[in-house]
DNA sequence: AACTATTTATAAGA
DNA sequence: TTCTTATAAATAGTT
């Protein structure tokens, strides 16, 4: 609808960008609006053009806020709970993670003994014992057992 | 635009209403599709018939998560990023201090020492053997030194 | 920012 | 709903 027929493709000189982009704003937000009225409907319309600039149209009737409570309500998508709430929920287990892992290290120093009975005892004396031999053979450059003592370990494997 | 001229006002009659509505919209997301394209914008379009009927068109460059992030730091209209964001910045500490935790007891356990240089791995093993005298003391039930290694070997001390 | 030749959207009708 | 088409409206290229 001009003087030329226009193929729908990003226009690459920057300045009829900005040109096509302030024209049609203002067409499709008087579009929204008439569709508000005609169809007494509720539209929200944002955008924001390449540069990074912001316009908005929202029906009179309703508060952005409402409209978002709205859209949520609708679609069940819930968009800041789930993924609030999933969020918390790995923060927990992360959070549980570390517990342990200090734990296991205060007991590799010798701290947090005593509720461990003698035969944990023993056994964490065995695994230190072997550990400090994997190191001390490492300082001495003979083997490199990476590996070879996580699995005895049985570490938490996670990566988060 | 079509066989006559209407007037902007809300169409009462029902069944036009719906029809107008239906074929506005198909308009108005062919305009914020062509806008987006042409234009290299981003465009949420959102809205709900007078019988609550929902669609939506948004830019397929962008999340709607994403886009209503962005309306929000644009606007202002903070509803609940701060405390997302502040929560997402724990995470990202919590996950920190995992990886130092896990990397701590990996090298007591003889993996890792790839990058300990001959000191750091002289004061690796004289820290475990520490802690391997400590548990044997804890076995025998001569001594509980919880604590002390604690300062020595200097953890991280958050909670979280 | 205006102009205007064209294209596009759509109101009414089928 | 979908199609048709006369007409209104939007806009591409120009000034």
């Amino acid at each position: 609808m001009g003087r030329g027929k226009i193929e729908i493709k990003r226009i690459e000189n920057a300045t009829n960008r900005q040109v096509t982009y302030s024209k049609r704003r203002n067409g499709i937000f008087k579009k929204a609006q008439e569709l508000t009225v005609l169809c007494d409907a509720k539209v929200s319309l944002i955008m924001f053009s390449s540069t990074g600039k912001f316009h908005e149209f929202i029906s009179p009737n309703i508060s952005t806020k409402a409209f978002f409570d709205l859209y949520q309500k609708t679609t069940g998508t819930d968009l800041w709970i789930s993924h609030y709430e999933k969020m918390q929920e790995n923060y927990r287990r992360l959070k549980e993670i570390n517990k342990k892992l200090r734990r296991e290290i205060r007991q590799r120093m010798g701290g947090d003994l005593d509720d461990l009975n003698i035969k944990e005892l023993q056994a964490l004396e065995a695994k230190m014992d072997s550990s400090l031999v994997a190191i001390r053979d490492r300082k001495e450059n003979r083997v490199n057992i990476k590996g070879y003592f996580c699995v005895c370990l049985n570490l938490p494997t996670t990566s988060d």
